[in-house]
DNA sequence: TTCCTGGTTTAACAAAAATTAACATGTTTT
DNA sequence: AAAACATGTTAATTTTTGTTAAACCAGGAA
C-alpha cells in the first residue's frame, strides 16, 4: 500500500524537524519546506495528499500560499499551524478553503489524529489508492463491479467477500497483502474469526486461481499473501 | 437541493436553541435530541449529513453515542462539542471517529465554517442530494416524476416506491448504495419487516430490468445493493 | 356502507453467502 | 523434536437474501 504524502512548510527548524520525523514515523511520507515560496513549487511539483502549512512563514505566508493553491486545485486538504489566537485569522483561513486549523502549542498525538481524520475522508479520492475495478492478470480476467471472474475454463460468479478479497490481491500483484490491512479493510475489524474466515475464502480463490498454473496465491507466513504471476518460472 | 440535516444534541436548553437556530438561519435542518438516547433513537430513525454532539450529557454521553453510531455507519461526520480543555477527550474522541473537535466557548462563525469544511469533502459521497429526476442507463429511459420506465420491450408505469428505489440505484450508479441508507431515505426507519419489504422491491425491479442484459442490479452481501451498466467498450 | 383494486407489507420457504467449528498440516521457537 | 502457533481445508451452522404468494390496507366506485 502506497503511503500518503504529506506537504510540510515550517519555518522554524525545530518545530520542522519534529514534525518531519514524528509523521515518518507514523508511516507518512513527508517534504518539509522552509517558506512559502519552496512550498509552492513543492506542490506544483509533486503529488500530496494533504498539506500542513505554518501561517507566518518568510517569503509567502500560509494564507497565500493557499489561495494559489486553490486556484487550480480544490481538493487537497490544507492544515493550518499557527500561533496566533484565534477568530479573524481562522475564520479567514477556512474561508480560502482550509480543512482544519491548529494552534500552538498542540500534542502530535492531535495533530496525527486531526490528519487521519481528514485523509480517511479524502483516501479514495487519491489514485494510488486505486479504484481499478477491472484487473487482467495471467490469463484471467476480473471485473470487480460485476463480481465476474473469467479464465480459461470460463466464466464464475464471486460473492461479494471473494471479489473484494480478489480485488485486494490484484492491486497488491506481485506485492505483499499484509493480513490486518485486508481484515480491516474487508472485515473492518482484525479478529480471530475474521482471520479465520479470510483464509476460508482464500482458499476458495485458490481452488479458482487453479486454472491457470501460472497464478498463485503464496502464503508469508506471520504476515500475509502474495498474488504472483509467475508460479512456474520461479522454480 | 435539498437541504443538509444536521443532527445536534446538545442538554443546556440555551445553546441548544442557539445552535438550532442559527444553524436553520443558514440553511441547514437540524434536529435537536436533548439527551444521547434520543440522539441514537433519531439517528437510527433518520438519515443525517453530519452529527454534532456535545461529550457530557444525560442518559448517554456523545463518546458512547459515537462509537454506538459507529457500529454500521463509518461515514457520517461527527464533530464533538464540549467544556474540557484539551488532551485525553480530543483523543479519546478522535479515536471513536470524530471529524472535528471544539471547544466551548467558540464563535458560532467557527463552528459553521468547520461544518462547512467537513461537508465540503462530503457533499459528493451524497448522490441522494441531487433532485435528478431523469435518468439514462444502459437502454433505458426512467422518469421519476412520472413514474415510468422505458426499456426495449416498451412502458412500464412503476409504483412509487419501485420509483424511489430505482432513484437512488440510478443516483449510485456503479457506485454501492447502502441498505441502510436506502432504508431510512425511503421507508424513514431501517428495520426488520422494512428491509424484507425492501428485498420484494429489489426482486421486482431485477424483473423488469431483465431487458437489458448489461444491465444488473449486484448484491453487496452484508450491506446493499449496485446498479452496474456494463462498460463493455472498455476492452 | 360494502366491494373492488392496486400498492405495500408480511409470511413462508428456498437458496446463497458468510461465519464458525473441527481437524489436518505446516512453520517457527525453544 | 516438542510445543506453540499459524494456516489449509472441508463441513456444519448461522445469517442474509431471493422468491412467491397471501394478508393487509387505504382510497375510489357502486
Amino acid at each position: 500500500m502506497a503511503k500518503y504524502k504529506l506537504l510540510v512548510v515550517e519555518d522554524d527548524p525545530n518545530l520542522g524537524q519534529i514534525l518531519n520525523e514524528y509523521l515518518s514515523l507514523k508511516g507518512y511520507e513527508t517534504t518539509l519546506c522552509r517558506d512559502g515560496e519552496e512550498g509552492v513549487a513543492a506542490f506544483k511539483r509533486d503529488q500530496y495528499n494533504l498539506c500542513l502549512f505554518d501561517v507566518m512563514l518568510p517569503k509567502k505566508d500560509g494564507f497565500s500560499m493557499a489561495k494559489e493553491i486553490r486556484k487550480d486545485d480544490k481538493e487537497t486538504p490544507i492544515i493550518f499551524l499557527t500561533a496566533k489566537s484565534m477568530k479573524a485569522d481562522t475564520i479567514e483561513g477556512f474561508k480560502i478553503g482550509a480543512d482544519d486549523y491548529i494552534t500552538k502549542p498542540f500534542s502530535m498525538e492531535e495533530l496525527l489524529l486531526r490528519i487521519q481524520a481528514i485523509l480517511r475522508r479524502t483516501a479514495d479520492k487519491n489514485p494510488q489508492f486505486s479504484d481499478q475495478k477491472v484487473f487482467d492478470f495471467g490469463s484471467f480476467h476480473f471485473d470487480f463491479d460485476k463480481q465476474l471472474l473469467e479464465g480459461p475454463e470460463g466464466e464464475t460468479k464471486l460473492t461479494s467477500k471473494e471479489s473484494e478479497l480478489l480485488r485486494l490481491l490484484c492491486l497488491h500483484i506481485n506485492q505483499p497483502l499484509d493480513r490486518s490491512v485486508a481484515l480491516k479493510i474487508i472485515w473492518r475489524d482484525d479478529s480471530y474469526f475474521n482471520a479465520r474466515s479470510m483464509d476460508v475464502y482464500i482458499a476458495k480463490l485458490r481452488k479458482l486461481l487453479k486454472q491457470d498454473e501460472n497464478i498463485q496465491i503464496i502464503t508469508l507466513h506471520g504476515s500475509g499473501f502474495k498474488l504472483i504471476t509467475d508460479a512456474k518460472s520461479s522454480e
